[in-house]
DNA sequence: TCTGGGGTCCTATTTCTG
DNA sequence: TCTGCAGAAATAGGACCC
């Protein structure tokens, strides 16, 4: 567990190890010289993120299984949970029921993500005051340029143990680090070794650190295309790099050639540093009733619910948006979605609400019991540049209704979000 | 038997438009 | 006015990620 590790050529003894294609009388790959002008991509993953958050918050946590997650008894799944309680066998996604069911004894947290993300650009921070160039990926991991600036730490793998062991110190976590040419290698770098570690994989040793591992390391490769790959043979990244294009492209289209690449070690090496800004593409909802329903107030309750919380975030990130698209997950399972493009563009819960229960009703999906609905709204612009200015839209009939959700997201932001609500939503 | 929620991207098919 | 065509846009579904 944890400890540094770099990919050799078998030499022993060596502390810590280093990847290499096995070239004889070469520097070792940790010194910064092996690298040449190649890019150095870091890329840093936090270990168990908010089991650990929560045992930084709650010392009496340490060292327990502690499982963050939906209410055990409800039909939510497992979000992470700290390596004690993966000794259990519970792991990501697997149902909370589940998991109480493995581990009786856990520590059962449902809490908001506010404190994760104040964490998570805590180590952002922290990773800035080495490199600009950090893009984070996700609300625990992040990548790094280090290229230009390694040497002043004294190479990648010195760099790396000083942004761990800030993050350690100031914010009493652990994570993973990955470092490579590129952003794929990286990846797949920082994720074997976990927890607490480090792996350094220069150009030259790509290929014997990537050609061992089975195909699903791989960033894209979940579990139906590793079936498939499977299915013909192919098992490991090595298998990958070895198979024609065609007959990648004839499996996964224009993805199977970005795999054989991925498999050969090449990949992206640009890291769009955060600064630069994000635009969504689309904003969504949803929930998943308790028990399976067609019950029409109850359905109709939650879908204004939704419409509500999206038609908020629409307004806080100041877009509109112009196509609704209605999610209904069936008591089989089964998912179908349906969508309607309007001709202007929009953001109030109103405007979202009846594109959304047109959906609903016109593709009778009341006529058997629902899992879940979700509403999500795309083809996402900036309001200003689509809205009329106020004083020129008193003509507009959603006017009145755009000056409540005003009011209304005033209170909510000083009140929180349940300070106020539609009481027609509060019947799911 | 159980399978959340919030996203992105890709593909195939259908519909619209010039 | 009708038809055929091509390209764009919309739609639906699936896979994947955290």
């Amino acid at each position: 567990m944890g400890g540094v590790k770099e990919i050799n050529d078998g030499t022993r003894g060596r502390v810590p190890s280093t990847i290499s294609d096995g070239t004889r009388g070469r520097a070792p790959s940790t010194s910064e010289g092996v690298w040449g002008n190649y890019p150095v991509i870091m890329h840093l993953d936090m270990d168990a993120f908010f089991a650990a958050i929560e045992q930084s918050i709650q010392p009496s946590l340490k060292g327990k299984p502690v499982i963050v997650g939906g209410d055990p008894d409800s039909r939510g799944v497992v979000s992470t949970c700290s390596y004690e309680a993966r000794n259990y066998g519970i792991h990501s996604a697997m149902p909370m029921k589940e998991a109480h069911r493995l581990c009786p004894d856990a520590v059962f947290v449902n809490t908001t993500g506010d404190k994760y993300s104040y964490m998570s650009a805590q180590v952002v921070i922290i990773m800035k005051r080495f490199s600009p160039a950090v893009e984070p990926v996700s609300i625990d991991e992040a990548f790094c340029d280090i290229t230009a600036i390694h040497k002043r730490y004294g190479g990648p793998e010195k760099t790396a143990q000083a942004i761990k062991q800030a993050i350690k110190e100031e914010l009493n976590l652990t994570c993973s680090i990955g470092i490579g040419p590129n952003r794929s290698v990286a990846k797949i770098a920082s994720g074997s070794n976990k927890p607490d570690g480090l792996v350094i994989v220069p150009h030259d040793s790509v290929k014997q650190f990537l050609w061992v591992r089975p195909v699903d390391h791989i960033w894209g490769v979940g579990k139906k295309s590793a079936e498939a790959l499977g299915k013909v043979g192919i098992k490991t990244i090595g298998d990958l790099a070895k198979t024609p294009e065609k007959t990648l492209k004839a499996m996964f289209g224009i993805m199977g050639l970005g795999l054989v690449r991925m498999a050969n070690g090449e990949g992206e090496t640009d890291v769009r540093a955060s600064h630069v800004e994000y635009e969504a593409k689309s904003m969504g909802h949803e929930h998943t009733f308790d028990k399976d329903t067609n019950d029409r107030e109850r359905v109709l309750g939650l879908l204004l619910y939704l419409a509500d919380r999206v038609s908020r975030r629409l307004r806080q990130t100041g877009c509109v948006g112009r196509t609704v698209t209605l999610k209904v997950r069936k008591s089989n399972f089964k998912l179908i979605t349906r969508a309607i493009t309007l001709s202007a563009n929009i953001d109030t819960e109103k405007e979202i609400f009846r594109a959304a229960r047109k959906l609903l009703i016109d593709n009778r999906f009341l006529d058997e019991p629902i899992r879940l609905i979700g509403v999500n709204i795309s083809h996402l612009k900036k309001s200003e540049s689509e809205r009329l200015d106020d004083f020129l839209i008193d003509y507009d009939p959603t006017k009145k209704r755009r000056e409540l959700d005003k009011v209304m997201d005033g209170l909510r932001d000083k009140h929180g979000e349940e300070a106020i609500f539609f009481a027609s939503s509060q019947i799911f």
